[in-house]
DNA sequence: GGGATATAGTTGCGTTTGCAACTAAAATCC
DNA sequence: GGATTTTAGTTGCAAACGCAACTATATCCC
């Protein structure tokens, strides 16, 4: 595994890294001005629309939503509450869950998404033009399967 | 300001995003398995470091370290109880402080950069040739700049 | 120059998160 | 088939962060 960095590589990562947090936050100041919840439910909720039948095990939606177990069982407890899932025991396994989504979390995905979309144009597609906007999605597609298995 | 997003924007966003994420956690892990501070000690720590006379404002630092007043003065709290850093009265303005970098904080800065480099020549540079990686610098300068000010 | 306003930083408090330890249910192994 | 190991999820606890309120100093404006 190759660990030298060249001066551009890293040029580049001294402007993405920051330019990612500012985003990000431009994005979550608009969703709080909007008084919808945070990005982590919408992750959650849009894991769960995209699965098979609107449901998947605790340990995928973490995996997906980018938590750890932990933090995933907490947000989970903080959604059923407030109705967007519901967890299910799972028929064949025992030991796990299976968290569902509601009609109410598809509706609130569906509030969400708007002023998300909207951050997303703002904040970052307004900057790239197609063709760069190709590039970084085979750049960054490329990264995030890297990532996926540790070391 | 446009709201409109294209579908090859879309598409950047989907990979870009999880992708920082997945990058971010396995290079916190590497400095945690090394025993050593987070990033956001290094961020901190790099800002002074580049900073005249090693030292900014709290608000500055803030500002370029990406984290709200309050959250840093809390981390200037930490950092300085480890002495990598010492708070000094700014002279001209009696409500300001200066964090001023240490010698110490310094060194601690020399200890964490080689395991960083390794994070983002692994995790990030590893999957860019040359010009991708000119191109990201390009582009997400671009986009820093304009989250700068809001809205 | 003195009262109103703005700015710098800190503090109280609540939220979110992760690690490590724990419980319970498979899966493995002899 | 019963003991051991692994896996799924939860819980105790502490770390880190942000918002709103607060204190102190500076600036503005008449």
């Amino acid at each position: 595994m190759k660990t030298e960095l060249s001066k551009t590589h890293l040029e580049a990562w001294r402007r993405y890294y920051p330019s990612f947090w500012r985003v990000y936050a431009a994005i979550e100041a608009d969703l709080d001005a909007a008084k919808l919840p945070s990005l982590s439910w919408y992750d959650v909720l849009y894991q769960l629309y995209m699965a098979p039948e609107r449901r998947l095990r605790m340990s995928e939606l973490a995996r997906s939503a980018l938590l750890s177990r932990s933090g995933l069982t907490r947000l989970v407890d903080r959604l059923e509450k407030e109705g967007v899932l519901a967890r299910k025991a799972c028929p064949t396994d025992g030991r796990a869950q299976h968290a569902e989504l509601t009609d109410k979390g598809v509706a609130v995905l569906r509030k969400i998404w708007p002023v998300y979309r909207a951050g997303i144009a703002k904040y970052f597609a307004a900057h790239l033009s197609e063709a760069e906007a190709r590039q970084v999605a085979t750049i960054f597609g490329r990264v995030f399967d890297a990532a996926e298995c540790k070391e």
